[in-house]
DNA sequence: CACGATTTATTAGTGTACAAACAATCTTTC
DNA sequence: GAAAGATTGTTTGTACACTAATAAATCGTG
């Protein structure tokens, strides 16, 4: 027997991700993208830091992580500003509003990796988790 | 201890996505994208279909689907014909180049699904392709 | 048979994602 | 301290991916 292109991972692996970006979008009252909902946690971690890092930090790339950070910045969630000992560098932190939205998207993280891990047992998961990581 | 962004399957699954992109990208010698190539793949699999029915088949909404087939067209691999039966319907079907091209596609994913399960043992990717399976 | 519901396809709009080319700034090295 | 090289950020272009709106054809039920 031949190829078959459902076992492939690849093809598996854009499937669960679909699947999670539908549980993601599903309750998502935070009018978040996945994408920039990993990017404002990141920031919330590091503290503040330049654009460039901070897509490092989330793997993305530079032209990426300029549309996320613009589209935080135009919800109001982070401010940009200018690094003094590097010209070159654009400043990304919390505003306000975003530093108050912190607990919540953790909770709201919380539900969103339980609810797609669901079909794994307590056991399973860890195992799952392990195993995926070592392919990034 | 609390949220931490980087054991968050969501993440994960897209670093895992990120790196097998980059596998199939890097010895990609046939001009197509991983998309692309899950499309052909299909339409040799299941013979000439619609292309409302292509997209389902392999996941994509019908406005993905057709920037798809408009590309697999554009490089010549595929052919859109009228359905006698179906007025909406537009077929889409295997041209004499994309008939050739399959064997090689093939052969070419399976290399790409081998080197992206490379960290895990054979008995490892068994389970875990039946997991993440699981959570499409 | 006719009318409402469904299916198929297209289009427009937003948001990742990456490559390539560019400019400005910083760092290294001599 | 000046040239060579690296880093940071922007822009352009291509390709998914989904939503919503629209239009045409088909199907189902009364």
């Amino acid at each position: 027997m031949g190829y078959r292109l459902d076992e492939q991972v690849g093809y598996i692996l854009r499937l669960a991700s679909q699947r999670h970006a539908t549980i993601f979008n599903k309750h998502s009252e935070l009018g978040l993208t996945p994408t920039q909902f990993s990017a404002l946690v990141r920031v919330a971690e590091m503290g503040s830091c330049s654009q460039n890092l901070l897509g490092r930090r989330t793997a993305m790339d530079v032209a990426t992580i300029k549309g996320v950070v613009t589209r935080l910045k135009a919800k109001g969630f982070v401010a940009l500003g200018a690094d003094p000992g590097d010209k070159r560098r654009t400043v990304v932190s919390l505003t306000q509003k975003g530093q108050e939205m912190i607990e919540n998207l953790h909770k709201f993280g919380q539900a969103v990796t339980d609810e797609t891990l669901a079909p794994l047992t307590a056991d399973e998961r860890k195992v799952f988790l392990e195993m995926l990581t070592r392919l990034t």
